[in-house]
DNA sequence: GTAGGGTTAG
């Protein structure tokens, strides 16, 4: 045994020596003592006698402590010919830290003992003192043999998790270690679980699992393989197995149309559609959703009235859900209070989901009052009923209820989520309400049990710094203890547009730019901010900097609906059918108001356009005011007129706005890409706070 | 028994 007297240089310290606490040099690298002559001789060994020796070297010198060194002599003293399941335990129990491949030897030990069931008490005591999860190794080793009886308790069990990916997976690594052999209706839960986490990997292990262990792949099961495919973003892996599977129902087709349509291949996701042998609700739903979670609405409502026209399935819960979702993002109130009326008419039940996508919906088009009917009317209200209706306070500026709601959330004894914290410091920022938004930020921890996230930052970064406090503001960024994203420069940049401090914003905006160099809205903030202090040579060599790098100004662009249709301007638009006498009932507008002492505000004008364009001025009206022509001349005196517009708005739009309620007499209402501007008597609920 | 389509967000 000459070999074991090689002394151990590799080693760092000697971690059997003077340290006290062994513990704390654990190599965690499994490798790292991979050539040891010593693991050699472990092989060598064939009795016990002669393992004993070999670790008791390996003590004397240190080896024992490094995990992938001390797995080896446990594999040798239970999976030799002389095992020892006892000493092997004896191994273990000496090994101050196991690491999970150490942990994972012991279960595959015990899992080809004579009593495997072992293996599931060293399973749950890892999961109690292992900081690492189990991984894919930690199964192999101890499925051997199983009872049917408890595979299809622990499969219901899994399936019954769906609200905790997390958990039915833990459950099917414990059952692996019980040695009960999955079934097909097992892997169904595993295999959606995976899906939820969107764990492709792990979904593939499972896969190759299934095959390996003959587990029967029946239509469930392909059709929970072919979702898990998809949600963890390999259509191409769904397709191979969607074209070898020999049975396919409308599950399947569906499937691989979500996910198509999910991946933005709407063509692809049509041709599924329409190739499938019958479209019921949930593959209309499928096609509506993707379309509107991926911000195009037109193109979902197209597909809602098409599912109507051809009545070849009714709309459910689902369906409108998505629409009002899809009415959300335009503004389109008339469809969306339509939506809500055929609920009523079809004996609709409000659900969670119904009741959010309603009040976000009537929020987000104008409507708040609306809003808090439906949301005063339910009894039974979720976090995201709660959350959403104090985004809706938070949009349209009113703050103080949007707190007092989330105190009465409490009451009533559902816990906020990160989401609802992100919507009550929005509230905080839009009135200025700085105490308590510090307040409740210093909360969410300590309180709540929610870690900030970056989002959370940002809103702080917000609420300092258009209060004026800047350095605050500055000195939270620096004392992040995630790295600031470009959306807390963003809040910082804006912050330092409505104080005018240049040096600040030249800093926020490059460190902006760094994060997102294509990034166009920090280019258009600094310039405002340039403008605003008379830097006009800053303005072209920005403008000039911008051309350079390719990066454009994104269009400006204002809906509006009228009598159902939603009509859309972009910047300096003449497209529309009216556009002619939009632009004379502007001019007409421009001169009366002119007449009572309006100037327009040409900084913002001026801008980020080109300099020959600035001579055609009249081609770059922002759209919102040609929305607001176009409301004027369409649109019932008694009628609102409500705006979406795509970006912010600008300081000339909004004292225009201002000007026109008074003088025409008319209600405002134009979402812009932050909050809610609500016109009415000259005032705006933002109180010129935006 | 199990599988497809859904809500709040600087």
């Amino acid at each position: 045994m000459a070999t074991l007297n090689t002394p151990l240089i590799s080693l760092p310290r000697n971690p059997n020596s003077q340290d006290p606490n062994p513990t704390s040099i654990t190599v965690n690298n499994d490798r790292y003592f991979a050539n040891h002559p010593i693991l050699s001789a472990i092989e060598q060994c064939s009795d016990t006698k002669q393992l004993k020796q070999v670790h008791a070297q390996m003590l004397r010198i240190g080896l024992f402590f490094d995990p992938y060194s001390a797995s080896k002599l446990i594999t040798a003293s239970s999976l030799s010919p002389f095992s020892s399941l006892d000493y092997a335990q004896q191994v273990f129990d000496q090994i101050p830290h196991p690491n999970l491949y150490t942990w994972n030897t012991l279960i595959r030990a015990y899992a080809s003992s004579l009593d495997p069931n072992q293996s599931f008490l060293v399973f749950l005591k890892m999961l109690h003192r292992c900081p690492e999860f189990p991984n894919k190794f930690t199964f192999p080793f101890v499925i051997k043999a199983a009872s049917e009886l408890l595979a299809s308790r622990v499969g219901r069990v899994c399936h019954g998790m769906g609200g905790c990916p997390e958990e039915a997976l833990e459950l099917f690594r414990g059952m692996e270690a019980e040695n009960m052999k999955p079934n097909d209706v097992t892997m169904v839960g595993v295999l959606s679980a995976c899906a939820k986490k969107l764990d492709l990997e792990f979904g593939r292990w499972v896969h190759s699992y299934i095959e390996r262990n003959k587990i029967s792949l029946g239509l469930t099961l392909s059709n929970a393989m072919l979702d898990m495919y998809t949600k963890c973003g390999s259509v191409e892996d769904a397709k191979r197995l969607f074209d070898e599977m020999p049975e396919k129902d409308i599950v399947s087709w569906t499937t691989m149309l979500a996910g198509y349509a999910k991946l933005g291949e709407y063509d692809a996701a049509r041709r599924v559609f329409d190739a499938m042998p019958r479209q019921d609700i949930a593959a209309w739903n499928a096609l509506i959703s993707a379309y509107e979670q991926s911000g195009k609405p037109k193109e979902a409502l197209a597909i809602f009235h098409e599912l109507q026209l051809s009545q070849l399935a009714k709309p459910d819960e689902v369906t409108l859900v998505s629409t009002l979702s899809a009415c959300s993002q335009l503004g389109a109130m008339d469809l969306g209070g339509w939506i809500h009326v055929y609920m009523k008419k079809q004996g609709m039940k409000l659900n969670f989901h119904l009741t959010t996508s309603l009040i976000d919906m009537y929020s987000k088009c104008g409507n708040l009052e609306k809003a808090l009917e439906v949301f005063f009317s339910v009894q039974r209200k979720d976090v995201f009923v709660w959350s959403a209706m104090i985004a809706g306070l938070a949009m349209h500026g009113r703050g103080r209820e949007a707190i007092d709601l989330f105190l009465k959330m409490q009451e009533a004894k559902v816990k906020p989520n990160a989401v609802t914290f992100t919507n009550l410091l929005c509230a905080c920022s839009h009135t200025g309400l700085v105490e308590e938004g510090r307040l409740f930020f210093n909360q969410m921890k300590p309180v709540y049990g929610i870690v900030p996230v970056v989002k959370h930052y940002a809103c702080m970064v917000d609420i300092l710094g258009r209060a004026g406090l800047l350095e605050e503001a500055v000195e939270l960024i620096e004392k992040m203890p995630i790295a600031p994203s470009a959306s807390v420069w963003g809040a910082l940049l804006g912050a330092c547009r409505i104080h005018g401090n240049v040096d600040l914003a030249e800093h926020a905006c490059s460190r902006l730019l760094e994060l997102e160099p294509r990034n166009h809205g920090a280019y258009v903030l600094l310039s405002n901010i340039y403008a605003k202090s008379g830097k006009w040579e800053r303005v072209s060599g920005l403008r000039k900097l911008m051309r350079d790098s390719g990066v454009k100004k994104e269009p400006g662009g204002s809906s509006i609906e009228a009598n159902g249709i939603v009509h859309e301007f972009l910047v300096g638009d003449n497209s529309h059918p009216l556009s002619k006498k939009i632009y004379s009932k502007l001019d007409e507008i421009t001169t009366s108001l002119k007449s009572v002492g309006y100037v327009p505000d040409k900084s913002h004008l001026l801008q980020l356009v080109e300099e020959d364009d600035v001579k055609e001025q009249a081609l770059y009206l922002h759209s919102e005011k040609l929305a607001i022509a176009f409301g004027l001349l369409s649109m019932a005196h008694s009628q609102p007129i409500r705006i979406v517009k795509n970006l912010r708005v600008c300081g000339d739009c909004h004292s225009f706005a201002k000007l026109i309620s008074r003088l025409y007499d008319r209600e405002i209402l134009l979402r812009d890409r932050y909050r809610f501007h609500h016109f009415r008597g000259g005032q705006c609920t933002c109180m010129d706070y935006w």
